[in-house]
DNA sequence: ATGGCAACTTCCAGTTGA
């Protein structure tokens, strides 16, 4: 079962890429982050006529999360994190696919910091700790991906020194990570590639892709009945290259169920 | 240290992203 991630800034400006990427990676279950489209507007016709069932929360302008499915059926569970009634951003939604609960999830990007955004950023955050702790306890079968905001470490970000004052990985952010990890989540990427150097976002600006200056910020985390089923993991690098593509590539992990 | 790019909105300049 091939499990994809896909930060797609945008769904409809990126309808073509995410067509043309669903067609030649055929992911069984795609992940979607930063929809940036209301509700009404989401391309289902286009999206199953590609074979694909879809459940999304689109919200005006920014955000949006979506599930995408290929010949498996989709239940979706929840379209937010529990914890706060009055966080109206579309950032989380959870489904159970071939029995496997997927939580798809676009965490708060929080710059500048510090300042409200950051605080914002690590009140998500600490949610998702909750959240994903009741469901890693659960010793249910989970997938937690999307895009998280976060280089875990220096090995994931091109020229880690520039970032240190960034909300994206100072300290409190990675702590945050880690202390998600520390539940006993598995990261799925670095633990196939330990020393290897590996970014899922470039900026537009300077050439980023040229020059790999890139970070490794889109993740997969397994619960324990998972870590042993994983196959195989990469990144779909070449997508980021393509004509109006996202600052973001896809991910993908294989699992052996 | 700065600003470079892209997508959004609703009227082309301001905001957001990472």
């Amino acid at each position: 079962m091939k499990i994809a991630t896909y930060n797609v800034n945008g769904i409809n400006s990126r309808l073509p890429v995410l067509l043309r990427w669903l067609e030649e990676a055929k992911p069984d279950v795609a992940c979607l982050q930063e929809l940036k489209t209301p509700q009404e507007k989401f391309p289902e016709e286009a999206i199953l006529n590609a074979g694909y069932k879809a459940i999304w929360h689109g919200q005006k302008s920014w955000n949006g999360v979506a599930i995408l499915t290929r010949n498996l059926e989709i239940q979706e569970v929840r379209r937010a994190l529990p914890g706060d009634s009055e966080d109206l951003h579309s950032r989380y939604i959870e489904a159970i696919v071939n029995g496997i609960t997927i939580g798809c999830l676009y965490l708060p990007n929080g710059n500048p910091a510090p300042g409200p955004k950051f605080d914002y950023k690590l009140q998500w955050f600490d949610r998702l700790i909750a959240h994903a702790g009741e469901l890693y306890k659960s010793g249910a079968p989970v997938v937690l991906t999307g895009d998280y905001n976060v280089m875990p470490t220096d090995i994931d970000a091109y020229k880690p020194e520039r970032w240190v004052k960034d909300a994206l990985f100072l300290p409190e952010t990675r702590a945050a990570f880690h202390k998600l990890i520390d539940q006993g989540w598995m990261d799925a990427v670095r633990t196939l590639h330990p020393n290897e150097v590996i970014y899922t976002f470039w900026d537009y600006f300077r050439d980023a892709y040229g020059r790999n200056a890139g970070i490794r910020i889109d993740h997969f985390l397994l619960s324990e009945p998972l870590k042993s089923k994983l196959k195989s993991c990469g990144v779909n690098r070449d997508v980021r290259g393509w004509e109006k593509t996202s600052d973001h590539a896809p991910v993908w992990i294989e699992l052996n169920l």
